[in-house]
DNA sequence: AATGAATGAGTTTTCATTCAT
DNA sequence: GATGAATGAAAACTCATTCAT
């Protein structure tokens, strides 16, 4: 049996709260102590774990970016064509996991972050890439040479209705967006062969 | 000849100052002493006219939306068709004036701010339904229910686009965005019309 | 026909205004704006005229003093004899110019700001001495040697009724107030005269 | 032994420091910063433990309030008659503890800040309440349906002599104070007697 | 005479961060 | 490992006061 140990346990505690307070504030906006309170310890601790409060924003925006990888490469796995790698990429960015309020807040937030701080800028484009790569990669078949045109415009897509997500008076519709995305797609593959 | 007026030119001082300041912080953490100073006046005047801090900010908000609506107006004006009305929305959105990195590092300040600012939230809804208002009329006659979806489509788009403007290492592209939304439409619309 | 001249009617205004507005704040807080606003003047003006804010706290000190002076005084005039002269004090102490809420506000805050501001000090002692001298003179031949005695306690029972109204809950009742000076006057004299 | 903690000495302090404070500024003027630094701390320490400033004002006023009461409550328990009991509360009122030029400073200020901050009023209320009611109580077998008459008499004149001696260029005489007020009641008594 | 414009000097309050225990 | 205590630094906001017009 593994002894969780304290550390682990509260380093994730610390970065959930942290994540649920961004999304409560609706931006970083967020004083340490707030977040230390909501995990139930000190900020003397969140400091002592995490360093400074950038180090923990940081923190918290490395396991959103993870838990989407993580969750993007098992969907990814499973997708037989490129047609289903797509969708596997448009599914886990709409997924249960993503597109609950409290990430998208936080995810916009982080957003804005990285255009001042550059260790956030840096974790952004990691991502921004890798995502993109995977959607050219899997265009390429299906689309030849405009397959980073095709990948831009779903990329912009996706992150466009995350934002209106964020500011919206409507409840969060997955599938709704998930379905604008594929059908943008759809239209650009079918308009390929044609 | 009229006197030009302190306070009028004052005001445009501080509001020009604010979203340069806006864009050079990245985000709304700016104070209001870094806006005057850049401006040129005492932060004291900054409050003498627009009172607390946030009403500033409203205030530059405000500027940048009324910006958008007279640009995309006046093409609007001149757009004789439907497609062409839909084209006008999209020029005066990557127009020169609002895809400069200054206005798009605002603008993208200002929705995060939207979500925990009840005001700004409503400046933010306005404009957002009158877009989409105005999309979707000139949708209408070209692509019949289908056209709110689309329209749907056009603003996450073009929201998108700004935001990995706002991020973006590369230069921004204006006529490169704006010809990913184009086509996103002729995909709609020739569908249609097939 | 005396033309009034702005000048004096501007000093009545500001000082009179002065007055309300320590009387709805409660307290000296009062910024000149506001006191200039209710004069309907600038704030600029209010300075020209009275100099610092100081000097325009003390101008109105001296004008509720001087008011009760010039009251004081026209009753003592008409009084015929010692004991009635000890009436009027009592009578103009209490009577309606004196005792409004308004005044007595004013009266309690100048209290305060005596104990801080030297000039505002002097102006209290000098009312202070005069008053005593008055009961004093009046007293003595009705009590004696005991008259400074007695003349303290009167005083400092008109000082507490006013206080007390300051802060009472209850409708200023002024005659109550007097009868109850009147009372402690007579029970003093009647055990002199015994 | 118990250790002493740092919280119940620094929030002593501050209370002291506080009324040290105002009995020097003469008024509530007094800043965070000043009161923090006669206390030996930060001020940011003094909103740590106390919250606002009007909740540290609150603070020492309920302790100055307190040390009244139980200084008056000990003089009660030892008075066996109607007549000590009465003395027991001048006596409190013009003990050492109360009588300080630096408690009735600071005594005079809260009650021109009972004049606009309701809390304030309200704490003063329930002491002068509890006050009245215990005079009440020991005069009416003195005086019968004269006691709440007399009552205010000597609350009043109380709080005069608290006023004058806040004031006062003279040097605080304690005994001739409360002999005034002693003398008050005799002669109320002798009165009702006779 | 009168004012709007403008500001310097302060004051409260908040917060990330450190440190002794 | 964990925390309460403590603070320096900063920020918003206020206000008396001055000055050009």
């Amino acid at each position: 049996m593994p002894r969780t140990g304290r550390e682990p346990m509260r380093r994730r505690a610390l970065i959930g709260a942290t994540i649920a307070a961004i999304h409560e504030a609706g931006s970083l906006d967020v004083t340490v102590s707030q977040i230390a309170r909501r995990a139930g310890v000190s900020s003397a601790l969140a400091h002592h774990y995490f360093g400074a409060k950038d180090d923990l924003l940081l923190a918290a925006m490395r396991h959103l970016l993870a838990e989407f990888g993580r969750d993007a490469a098992g969907r990814l796995r499973a997708a037989p064509t490129p047609r289903a790698r797509l969708s596997a990429v448009i599914a886990a960015s709409f997924g249960a996991a993503q597109f609950r309020p409290e990430t998208v807040s936080a995810w916009l937030a982080f957003y804005v972050r990285a255009q001042s701080a550059a260790p956030a800028r840096r974790l952004l484009r990691v991502y921004a890439r890798r995502l993109h790569a995977t959607l050219v990669h899997a265009l390429r078949p299906l689309a030849g040479p405009r397959a980073p045109r095709i990948a831009e415009g779903v990329a912009a897509m996706i992150d466009g209705l995350y934002l209106r997500q964020a500011l919206g008076e409507a409840p969060p519709d997955a599938a709704a967006a998930a379905a604008l995305v594929e059908e943008y797609l759809d239209l650009h593959l079918a308009g390929a062969r044609a």
